[in-house]
RNA sequence: GGAGAUGUAGCUCAGCUGGUUAGAGCGUCGCACUCAUAACGCGAAGGUCGGUGGUUCAAGUCCACCCAUCUCCA
């Protein structure tokens, strides 16, 4: 894959704005945040945006519960969600929502292509029909027992016991989620999306993709199936987007969900340089990637591509699927507190020591991850504060207290050069997103630091006269050390390098600053960069 | 039920297309140091690589089955 010269297009998956945001849903965030970091840093053209997703049944009824407009609700999570990522510095160029002028006007243009190109049908369907509250219940909003293993208390689209698939009125005794009713059958018409017609398409177009062998594997599964048209239409009560030319109908959330990402990229459009259609025009030469989480592979990787093949648009190049997260080895659930909002983390934790451990755990697949609050406290502690951050204070002091906080004139070259050497390979890990990896190769070339100090003995050295010039040509070696570090670990911990860059009296490091040794420079005097973190601060997090 | 993934030292994980005595970090235990946020350095202990069969001159690495955990099923 070759990004030179290309134009790059980052999303993340949009959050449902239903509800607070939890440190599972950062994962995503901060692997995309780190390589948009990373790649910013090589001075790409990246835009990396984002979205509230504010439409569906679930925000409906939730306003509803509240006793307040679906949008104030979708709009106040909204707030919540920017405020988490910002505090976490996600650096999103754009962050806007699905409820939009934008995104209503994408949508109703994008379906009106759809249609034009007869990639849309209706059909008649029976759905459940909940007779008291007067609209139609989405599958999840039935409950009954499964018709095959007799386990209650199942949802109307599959049972979680057996496995077992079937439609809401299969079940044994189905209740109404909201009302508490039996259901009744209601017809009504549906706006299909033709999916079966890119049924070949997208299967080809899969191996033309940057996307992980083991998500390829399980789009095999679907493709080996058949894929079924896609019901993108729902009936009123629903938030979302009138249907044009119809009345009761609107168009499902998972339709403009992904739209969204489009909405977001216009209104930056509107407020900067950038050319909104150049993005998505069918013959486009950007880059266009998505990160998402593995439980929407199939929206991102069969749907979408297929409705922008439909309207003529541009498809996307890459689609980045990461795992799950769970905390001690267990799901994370609210009943067994083990829940922890990023809201939560953000007030007893420093969010940079979270990106780092995410980013030591992430690799470039899609398997879940564990964040062991125990050993998370050990990484960060002895990576972050007992290698990285201790070559600039146990080096700084001597540059400080014997030669008024100036580095020497002389370096030794040899050595910052073998240092240079190992940071090629750990470009090519972070353009691959193999973080773990690279995080592990950094750590290594910490290590290295703290032996050189350790075989230097400055502090032995500095009792003698003679010797005193080599104490400050030591650690200006270790603090110039100190700074290749600090580059390479940027994209996960910017804030701190920002402090670092002010400490050492330097400003916007690049990437290709690597290379550049300081000398006979003045630098600040060394304040502390980032704390241990102490076992208490875990408990914080976890009982709350 | 179907499909997929994972299972390697106390913990978290590396181990590419099969090839000498299986690796790292943390933790533990020694030693050493005292510049550093009880940090850093050196060394040691610790694994029949989930189980059982099989393929092979050779398997953690391939195949089959089994067990456990997890995930997805519009």
């Amino acid at each position: 894959m070759n990004l030179e010269n290309k134009k790059i297009f980052i999303t993340n998956a949009l959050p449902y704005a239903n509800g607070p945001i939890h440190i599972g849903h950062m994962v995503g965030y901060i692997q995309a945040d780190i390589w948009s970091r990373f790649l910013r840093m090589h001075d790409h053209d990246v835009v990396f945006v984002c979205a509230s997703d504010a439409h569906g049944t679930p925000i409906m009824l939730s306003a509803e519960g509240l006793g307040v407009e679906p949008e104030e609700l979708a709009a106040e999570y909204t707030r919540q969600h920017e405020m988490d990522f910002e505090d976490f510095h996600i650096s999103f160029d754009n962050y806007h929502t699905t409820h939009s002028k934008e995104n209503e006007d994408l949508v109703k243009e994008i379906y009106k292509k759809l249609k034009e190109n007869d990639c849309v049908r209706t059909e008649i369907i029976e759905q459940a029909y909940d007779d008291k509250e007067n609209m139609f219940l989405p599958d999840r909003y039935v409950r009954g027992t499964c018709p095959k293993c007799n386990e209650p208390d199942q949802y109307g689209d599959n049972c979680e016991k057996c496995g077992a698939t079937y439609k809401p009125t299969d079940l044994i005794d189905p209740i109404s989620a909201i009302s508490g009713e039996t259901p009744s059958l209601k017809e009504s018409e549906h706006h299909f999306m033709k999916l079966t017609l890119f049924n070949d398409m997208l299967e080809g177009w899969i191996e033309t993709i940057d996307i992980h062998p083991s998500v390829k594997s399980k789009l095999k599964e679907w493709f080996d199936v058949g894929l079924r048209d896609w019901d993108i239409s729902r009936d009123a009560p629903y938030f979302g987007f009138v249907i044009p030319g119809e009345k009761d109908k609107y168009f499902y959330v998972w339709l403009d969900a992904p739209i969204g990402y489009f909405a977001s990229l216009k209104n930056l459009s509107d407020k900067s340089e950038l050319e909104f259609e150049e993005y998505l025009k069918d013959d486009s030469d950007t880059h266009m990637v998505h990160f998402i989480g593995k439980d929407i592979i199939y929206f991102h990787a069969l749907f979408w591509p297929a409705v922008l093949e439909g309207a003529g648009l541009k498809k996307p190049d890459a689609i980045y699927v990461n795992g799950f997260l769970t905390v001690n080895g267990q799901k994370m659930s609210k009943s067994r507190g083990t829940l922890i909002k990023a809201r939560t983390y953000l007030d007893h934790l420093d969010p940079e020591c979270l990106r780092y451990y995410f980013a030591y755990k992430s690799s470039s697949g899609i398997d879940d991850f564990d964040l062991d609050t125990e050993d998370f406290r050990n990484r960060i502690n002895a990576d972050l504060i007992g290698k990285w951050i201790n070559i600039a204070s146990r080096s700084s002091k001597f540059i400080r207290d014997h030669f008024e906080n100036k580095l020497s004139e002389s370096i030794d070259d040899d050595l910052l050069d073998a240092f240079n050497d190992e940071t090629g390979e750990i470009k090519e890990l972070y353009q691959k997103r193999e973080f773990g990896q690279s995080m592990r190769k950094i750590m290594l070339l910490a290590d290295k630091a703290n032996q050189y100090l350790d075989q230097e003995k400055p502090w032995i050295m500095i009792k003698n006269k003679d010797e005193k010039e080599d104490v400050q040509r030591v650690c200006t070696n270790a603090l110039n050390m100190f700074l290749k570090l600090t580059i390479l670990l940027k994209p996960v911990m910017p804030e701190v390098a920002r402090n670092v860059e002010s400490f050492m009296n330097l400003s916007d490091l690049n990437w290709s600053d690597i290379t550049d040794a300081i000398k006979d420079h003045q630098i600040n005097d060394y304040e502390n960069l980032l704390t241990r973190i102490q076992e208490e601060d875990i408990k914080r997090i976890i009982k709350q």
